[in-house]
This record gives structure tokens, C-alpha cells and sequence, in this order.
DNA sequence: GTCTATATGTTGATAGAC
DNA sequence: GTCTATCAACATATAGAC
């Protein structure tokens, strides 16, 4: 154990580096800004990341988006197995995390790095989110059997309600975020009748 | 006539100013590429907008935003009276629309300018966006005579699922997005459940 | 693993000629 | 209104010493 191969320095690099891309995006973020937050010069990044900014953003990225999948999948896991709670849990989870900032994302941050890679990685961030929601929307939907297709859609429609909550200024929130999750889920599973 | 006090050299200047930051977002449009697709030298910009970048992109932000609101507004009007059609009309106004970027205007924009500029911006882009649909939503929950504060929630709701059909990836987009806009509403209206 | 020194490019901005 | 010339600031990146 005293060799760890993925060096402890390194691991300092990624998490400071994950944390700061996630907060403020791709091009608000410098190799300095980095540098600093972990205490060394930025450039000492590239004897961690050879390759500089972008394999560094990828790296991250990928990471933060594993995690996602996982921290989804086990939070729905252990929500019993009604579909509804399943939801609840889901939309809890989501809105406790750091924002996702996935508009920024797909908008601003894929656009300042190469196409090749901005395509894998936006494949990676869809599949990571979607996956684990398909498969609660497809216990809900069960009676009528709906095709892969829909179920994909749906849930790509609850991930812009997640994000439209964190989108939303101060000023529109009077109450809780979670009155609004309560809100959203409504909407989602009911439209937009039933006040309840 | 022949003197028009807002020169029309800085109308080009402001249109092509409202496109690009429009697509590419603020920190990805240089000075330099507006003044290329005006065909002048980034120098010149200065005659037009005295104080630099920063007001530039707040000018043409407002115009941008009025033209929403009023392009919103007049679509509605033409819809008819039932709720359900203004619904359709003003979604498929918006997706006819070069897309918002709502996610990455609120998350990566308004943060690269000043703080108090971004703070009144971002009450003109949602009072733009939010008040016509919230219009609508009255008439839509009439029967229930709902509070302000659920009208204007619901109405950002119905915001972010149209935004999140722009966010879309290509891969996921089997058919068209007018399939979307279909499955979107019925979702809004709704809810999960019924196919149609 | 981290440093210093340095190269190279881009950006927003100012001054002043035409 | 547009230009040229020029600037300071900041960016990513490389080479090599310790």
C-alpha cells in the first residue's frame, strides 16, 4: 500500500479540478485557478495531465459522471420498490447534489473543446443521467408497455425539470427548493391539474 | 429620414453583436469576431459602445429579450382563445426560435459580466419569457383559480422542458422535434401516464 | 513532483490619424 | 466611422534545473 500508483497529488489535482470545472465551467476555469486551489504553480498540472486543460476536463468529467450513475442507481435502489418513491428519491437526490449545470454544459463547455471529444463526452453525461431514471420510468409505465423510445424521452423531460430548478433565481423561489421538487414531481407524474 | 439618429452602422454592429452571443454564449465571442462579421476592425466597435464588451452584450441581451416577449405575446393572441392551442402556439413559437440557451445564459453568462449587471438581466429574461406564458396558464387553471406563485412555477417548468429539447444530443432524436414538442405537451398536460 | 524561465497566442482596451 | 499602432493582462504550453 505504501506505492499508490494513482499518487496522491494526482487525486488532489482531479478533485480540486472537478470541483471547479463543475462550479464554474470549462472556459471560467484556468490551469492557474487550479493550480492554486491545490497549492503548487500550474505548471505542475502537466506532469499530472500531460496532455493540459482538455484531458483534463475529460478526466473529470467522467468521473463526476460515474458518479452520478452510481449515486442514481443506489439512491433509487434503496427506495423501496414503489415507482413513485423511486421518483421522489431521485429528484431528492439530484437537487442535493452540487448543481449539474447541464445546459452550460451541453452549450458552453462542449463547444470550447475538440468536436471528437465533446461528442463522446455528451454521450457519457446523457447515458450516466438517463439510464438509471429509464429504468424507474419503466416500472411506472409498466401497464402500458411503452416503447424504449418514449421511456428515454420522458426521462430527459424530468432532468430539464430538475435543471430548471437550479436555473431559477433567488427572486422566483419564496419557498423551499423542496416545495418546488414537490411541485415538479406533481406535474410530471399528474400534468398540470390536480393542485394535489 | 436621412438622418438616422441610431445610425444604421451601429445597427450592424448590434445584430450581428445579438447573434453570436446568442449562439456561442458571452465568453466565447470576442470582440474581434463581431467586428469580423461586420467587416470592420474590433477597434471600431468603441465608436458604437463606448464602455467596451460588457455593455454590448447587456444592450443587445434587452433587445433580444423584448423581441421574445413581444414575439410570445403576439403568438399567443393569434391562437385563438383556447388554452390548449395557446399552448401549442407559443412552444412552437419558441422552438422556431434560434434556441435560447437559457441554461448556460443564467449559469455561464451572467457570470463572466459584473454581478448587478447580471442580476437585472436576469429579471428582464424571465419577467420576458415567464409573463406571456403566465397568461396563459391562468386561463388555463381558471377553474381552479390557482395563486401567482404556482402560475409562475408552472410557467419556468414549461420553459425548461422546451429548453430541454434544445439541449437534446442529435443521437436522441429519432424522429422529429416536432414529435417532441407533441410529447412534451401531453406530458405538461397530463402527466406521465396517458400515451394519448 | 514541483519549481523557474520562457515562448506564443489571444483578449479587451486606449490614443490619435484620416 | 473606421483605421493603425500599441498596450497590459492573461491564457495554454514547453524545457530543463532541483
Amino acid at each position: 500500500m505504501q506505492e499508490s500508483s494513482k499518487s496522491e497529488a494526482r487525486e488532489r489535482v482531479l478533485t480540486a479540478a472537478e470541483r471547479l470545472f463543475g462550479e464554474r465551467g470549462y472556459n471560467a476555469v484556468s490551469l492557474r485557478d487550479i493550480a492554486a486551489e491545490v497549492g503548487i504553480k500550474h505548471t505542475s498540472l502537466y506532469h499530472h495531465v500531460p496532455k493540459g486543460k482538455e484531458e483534463l476536463y475529460i478526466e473529470v468529467t467522467e468521473r463526476r459522471m460515474e458518479r452520478y450513475q452510481s449515486g442514481l442507481q443506489t439512491t433509487i435502489l434503496l427506495a423501496g420498490s414503489l415507482w413513485l418513491a423511486q421518483l421522489h428519491a431521485a429528484a431528492r437526490w439530484l437537487l442535493a447534489q452540487p448543481p449539474m449545470h447541464f445546459g452550460r454544459m451541453m452549450q458552453s463547455d462542449m463547444q470550447a473543446i475538440s468536436p471528437e471529444a465533446a461528442e463522446r463526452l455528451r454521450i457519457v453525461v446523457y447515458r450516466a443521467l438517463l439510464s438509471p431514471l429509464e429504468s424507474v420510468l419503466t416500472n411506472a409505465l409498466a401497464e402500458q408497455s411503452p416503447s424504449k423510445q418514449r421511456v428515454s424521452i420522458l426521462a430527459g423531460m424530468f432532468l430539464s425539470l430538475i435543471e430548471g430548478i437550479s436555473n431559477l433565481p433567488d427572486h422566483f423561489i419564496r419557498g423551499s427548493r423542496d416545495e418546488l421538487l414537490n411541485v415538479m414531481i406533481d406535474l410530471f407524474v399528474n400534468g398540470i391539474k390536480p393542485q394535489k
